[in-house]
DNA sequence: CCATGTGTATCAATACAACAATACACTAGG
DNA sequence: CCTAGTGTATTGTTGTATTGATACACATGG
């Protein structure tokens, strides 16, 4: 549960603090991260990327409040036990969707024929 | 030409004047507009969407320092003669490039098979 | 000429993200 | 007990981005 485990791109457009949400978002619907599992602490995952400990926490906290994380006082944060298990493809599909939606809008404006961006993507996700 | 071919959402994260360059950039790319077509005056756009002047003659500056529009002055904005014809295939779908790099790399962290994301995809691009 | 239409330079207001430096409350383990 | 490890509240600062309000220069067309 090494403070790796999250990648961060400072130059993002995306704040930092929303990259690590949805990141664990994806890991915990995926099942990488199970209930229990210890996350990195602050101080580990801000020094491992180089960033401020309070951006990490900012992160956290909000997974807390989405029960994504629990906080066990003195030890750290750990994935809630509301999230009882991975979810189904269904689920972890729909989180893809408003970002398909702006994939197939902007396909549209470029009057790309569904075929050849499909074959992109298709090569994409086997790598 | 009416300002009604711009499409601008107001809360998206991405800032209104970044949506219109890349919105231009997409049907410019396509061909839906070509080298002359005059664009909707910055008040116009700025009037229909109900947002400021200055926010739309931001992105018009920023197509024009790109090559995309050229300022006819007293006229307005217009496609730039620079731009000779539609992109081809290959070129429009180099656009799409960071997006599908972005998507299939949160597929990954969600875990998802590329069948089911390659299918949902493929329905959202024939509507 | 002048009314009306372009785009835009300038300055201000606001919001946001990230950082920095502390200090605090809590717990596990020796 | 006490040290070292958790997360976090607080305050302040910095840099940047976005949007807005205003006034201006310019060209067109009657």
């Amino acid at each position: 549960m090494d403070a790796s485990l999250l990648t961060i791109q400072p130059n993002a457009p995306e704040p930092i603090y929303r990259q690590i949400v949805e990141q664990l978002r994806r890991l915990i619907a995926s099942g990488q991260l199970v209930t229990g599992d210890l996350l990195p602490s602050v101080r580990d995952v801000a020094g491992f990327h180089a960033i401020n400990p309070m951006t990490v926490s900012r992160a956290y906290g909000l997974a807390e409040n989405e029960g994504l994380l629990e906080r066990l006082r003195g030890k750290g944060m750990a994935v809630a036990a509301t999230q009882r298990a991975a979810h189904t493809q269904v689920q972890r599909l729909a989180l893809l969707e408003p970002q398909l939606l702006e994939l197939a809008r902007h396909a549209r404006e470029l009057e790309l024929p569904p075929d050849p961006v499909l074959r992109r993507l298709s090569k994409l996700l086997e790598e």
